[in-house]
RNA sequence: GGCCCAGUGGCUCAGUUGGUUAGAGCGCCGCCCUGUCACGGCGGAGGUCGUCGGUUCGAGUCCGAUCUGGGUCGCCA
């Protein structure tokens, strides 16, 4: 019998099916047993009357919660039962794993006259055994999300013609100044972890392949402790040629991220704000941008926020956090467009106008940075100039060859996929992964 | 790396100015319960309080060191 997913149960009153999931919940008593059945898809209340089925008793018996069962039998209609006024007449139930008492509280539970409140496990605690927190709605709802969303942004890239490449993790060098590199052994000398997929993803412009994207695991030796932070990431990244200047890769940020926002929306918006109570706001297009020195400007006209002199060439964790009440206020909008960093914060990489500012942004979501993005040098002698100016010796000689035999102007951004997802939920980053990675955290 | 905070049964917590056998709820185990739906009722097991050292007649409670973890800033996606 081919199993029958939950959620299409409804296609099947009255007639033989099969379902399999885990046990949501057990209530046994002397003469009358329910088992609340959960799969990807939904819960299904399984009712067992003892007497009348004694294989059924003696294969629940002992079943525990978080078991794992198949179960065979009738779908049938029953106001009895709150749980959608469904309930299954079983003919067989198979354990197919029996679960031992579980290490971890998923949920609060409120407290009563007679007992006390019982908070959930920290979420540290939960990530230790992540396998099993990841059993509830909202976790499993996150993850639905955040397929619906990068299959949308690569929906959008290859409807453009983008091709999409796979470049190397393992490299010989730190593809980024001031990033950490994670050394690892390769045979009888040293690798590292690429940082990002800046070099070959420029190196794909330089191949004439013209527009490119990327979505693969990005590597970060640095001991940062934020909630928004973590030492492996995966990145939406993108690279696009003939470009007349940075403003297009920004046009083309802002249009895919509408459509993959409009996507989720459609798809998950409503269980998004239930779940989580975040609404999915579309955003309208174009994005506001701001210069940075006129967003510092702006927060202190507004706000009375100041930061010292020496702090205003970037933007601080307060700054980033209170330029959201700042866009919202002036646009109504959520991101925003960041631009003229000065140049000694940007990478080397950055074209720069006849001033010397570099032709890039930084985007910022809901008061978080999410990419950023620019215009690159593609002149040869530039480049190298500006590679020296930052001190970059034999670490880019390789990357810098990419530029002597012909290269189109080109420029793009990565986007932290796992950003995108915890500010669509309102979570820290490390609630938001499948498996978070911190200085202080390799396992599971 | 800076600054803060925390470590008590499987989980979440309480533990009063240091003072008799360290408490509770959930979970677990056993018994009871014909329709439950965060089922209910009764009973039970389970911790020596992160570690080491010190003060004291006496330390979960005070002091020092140490380990582990967390929050936050900086860094960034």
């Amino acid at each position: 019998m081919n199993r029958c997913m939950i959620q299409d149960i409804r296609n099947h009153l009255g007639e033989p099916v099969k379902v399999q999931g885990f046990v949501d919940n057990y209530r046994d008593s002397k003469a009358m047993a329910f088992i609340v059945l959960k799969d990807i898809t939904g819960r299904l209340q399984i009712t067992v009357e003892k007497e009348k089925l004694p294989e059924v008793t003696e294969a629940i018996t002992g079943l525990t919660p978080d078991s794992v069962i198949t179960v065979t039998g009738t779908v049938v209609e029953n106001d009895y039962v709150k749980l959608g006024g469904l309930e299954m007449i079983p003919d067989s139930i198979r354990v197919e794993s029996l679960a031992e008492a579980l290490p971890i509280a998923r949920k609060s539970i409120p407290a009563t006259k007679k007992k006390q409140a019982v908070e959930r496990s920290s979420i540290d605690q939960r990530i230790d055994y992540r396998w099993v927190d990841l059993r509830t709605d909202e976790n499993q709802l996150m993850f639905k999300v955040q397929t619906k969303l990068i299959a949308s942004l690569r929906e959008f890239c290859l409807a453009r013609d983008f091709m999409e490449i796979h470049t190397p993790k393992l490299i010989a060098a730190a593809s980024e100044s001031g990033a950490d590199v994670f050394e690892v052994k390769y045979f009888d000398r040293n690798a590292y972890l690429a940082q990002s997929p800046q070099f070959y993803k420029q190196m794909a412009m330089a191949s004439g392949f013209e527009r490119i994207f990327e979505v693969g695991p990005v590597f970060r030796a640095e001991k940062s402790f934020t909630n928004k932070h973590t030492t492996e990431f995966t990145g939406f990244d993108i690279e696009m040629s003939y470009i007349d200047s940075f403003r297009d890769v920004m046009k083309f940020e802002a249009e895919l991220l509408t459509y993959g926002l409009t996507k989720v929306k459609e798809a998950y918006g409503d269980e998004i704000e239930a779940a989580f109570g975040v609404p999915l706001v579309v955003p309208t297009l174009p994005f506001p941008e701001v210069k940075l020195e006129d967003l510092y400007k702006g927060l202190e006209e507004d706000f009375g926020f100041t930061v010292p002199e020496e702090e205003k060439n970037d933007l601080t964790t307060e700054a980033e956090r209170l330029s959201y009440d700042w866009v919202k206020k002036h646009y109504d909008h959520e991101f925003l467009f960041v631009t003229d960093y000065k140049p000694e914060k940007r990478a080397f990489y950055h074209m720069r106008d006849e001033h010397g500012m570099p032709l890039g942004y930084d985007l910022i979501w809901r008061g978080t940075e999410i990419t950023t993005g620019a215009q690159r040098e593609h002149r040869f002698d530039l480049l190298k100039k500006q590679a020296d100016e930052k001190g970059l010796g034999d670490d880019v000689r390789f990357y810098l060859e990419f530029f002597k035999y012909g290269c189109p102007p080109h420029g793009g951004f990565g986007l932290g996929v796992d950003r995108l997802t915890m500010l669509l939920v309102g979570l820290p980053i490390k609630e938001c992964m499948f498996l978070f990675r911190s200085p202080n955290r390799l396992t599971p």
